[in-house]
DNA sequence: TTCATAGTTCGATCATAACCGAACCATAAT
DNA sequence: ATTATGGTTCGGTTATGATCGAACTATGAA
């Protein structure tokens, strides 16, 4: 047999513990330097920058120099939705960390998947958008309705400038702690943006975790229409 | 960080030489033996053994005794999704493999990848689909269109229970041999079952080539207009 | 210039785990 | 019963690669 592409040296890039916390740091979708990723995976700087070469040799980070700081990020959403497959599987396989951190609890809640929102309100957003009928599903797939694009033009959403992107508008990505779809693409990525200029939530500086304030989620709940 | 499910475990499992050959070959559906992943992966049964339990307890595998064999295979079809997705990401990043086997000219003419045909005629297959208009390209995403619902409807599948599946109708794969795509989902699986069927092609045994005989592959390509 | 910070390269150490030989257990055929 | 086949367990060897200390380059600040 063995044809096929050799799938043994991403995986094994993948697989190696150091390596792996560097890959869930850069999930944040932020471009991190080398020295914030050695604090992540809890190794020297020496080791991590020979890590960081082997996975930008390999295709799944990229790397940009700016002044004295190198910053390096997933190469593409493609890395990242292959990281929140694994995170899938992983989870549905019972292979949780040894200890749950602290901010457990807020990462099930709202959290960054590479640059769209998952976990609870990031599925809610998904389910209440095709409720109301902006989004429809066909098979697995997901597309914009008429009053969808009606409804986010209205909301200050380009989606032409979204359209013409080389990625997709939208894209079904699977969420790991709630097992449910959750919105992807570049309308995902968008709807984020968006809930940041709102002010409706920030960011936490050290995790993945989407801090939403009481009145922010509130106001995201009414306009996107999301139940209980 | 270091927050959420732990894809350490299950990257590491896959990212071994022997343990990937295994699961490639399992990505053929099929369940089999120890002694034939043994000869999959070139190394002795005793090592295969330890692998295979690894995976067992990894949850990638799922074992059945019967008789005196023990017969493997993928534990459930999201595994198998994410072999998938790690096959497209290592083509795209161009890791292919560095031997070619004696049967390649076959498998790059026509072969299963996990339920669906790819290779040359899969591709092919791929482009006249799209060019009688039976399906559509929007984005990266590809859907079936009215004329294609008649045509496959005339032609003795059955789109209403493929719709209903869990899994999607049409999916993009993309060939690792072609370096172009080829049809996944259902209703790509449903196309190899109505091959063999229709008596067209039959499975290589030990391999995952698909052999169409002269009349069978001239029959082929009339029904779906396939052009040379 | 001098110093400090960011990152890389090199060499040596060390732990992990893949591998196989040999012995072993389980099922089936003779 | 005896033999053959399929698979597992155990122990020892070996190779790979993760790790860090030390020395190095590069950029920026004083």
């Amino acid at each position: 047999m063995k044809e096929g592409p050799d799938i043994t040296r991403i995986a094994q890039l993948i697989g190696d513990p150091a390596r792996a916390n560097m890959l869930c740091a850069l999930m944040s979708g932020k471009a991190l330097t080398a020295t914030e990723l050695a604090n992540e995976a809890g190794v020297t700087l020496q080791t991590t920058s020979g890590h960081l070469a082997k996975m930008v040799d390999g295709g799944l980070v990229a790397s940009r120099k700016q002044g004295r700081h190198k910053y390096y990020q997933l190469l593409d959403d493609d890395v990242a939705h292959l990281l929140e497959n694994l995170m899938s599987v992983a989870a549905q396989k019972g292979h949780l960390r040894a200890q749950t951190g602290p901010k457990d609890p807020e990462l099930r809640h709202a959290r960054v998947c590479y640059d769209h929102l998952a976990g609870d309100l990031g599925t809610k957003l998904y389910s209440a958008l095709i409720k109301t009928g902006h989004l429809k599903e066909i098979g697995d797939q997901t597309e914009i309705t008429g009053t969808g694009v009606s409804f986010f033009e209205e909301n200050g959403f380009e989606l032409e400038a979204l359209h013409n992107s080389r990625r997709q508008l939208c894209r079904q990505c699977l969420d790991w702690s709630e097992r449910r779809t959750h919105l992807a693409g570049t309308l995902g990525a968008s709807i984020l943006r968006h809930i940041y200029e709102k002010k409706w939530a920030k960011r936490d500086d050290n995790s993945r975790v989407v801090r939403f304030s009481k009145r922010g989620e509130a106001a995201f709940m009414a306009v996107f229409e999301i139940e209980l």
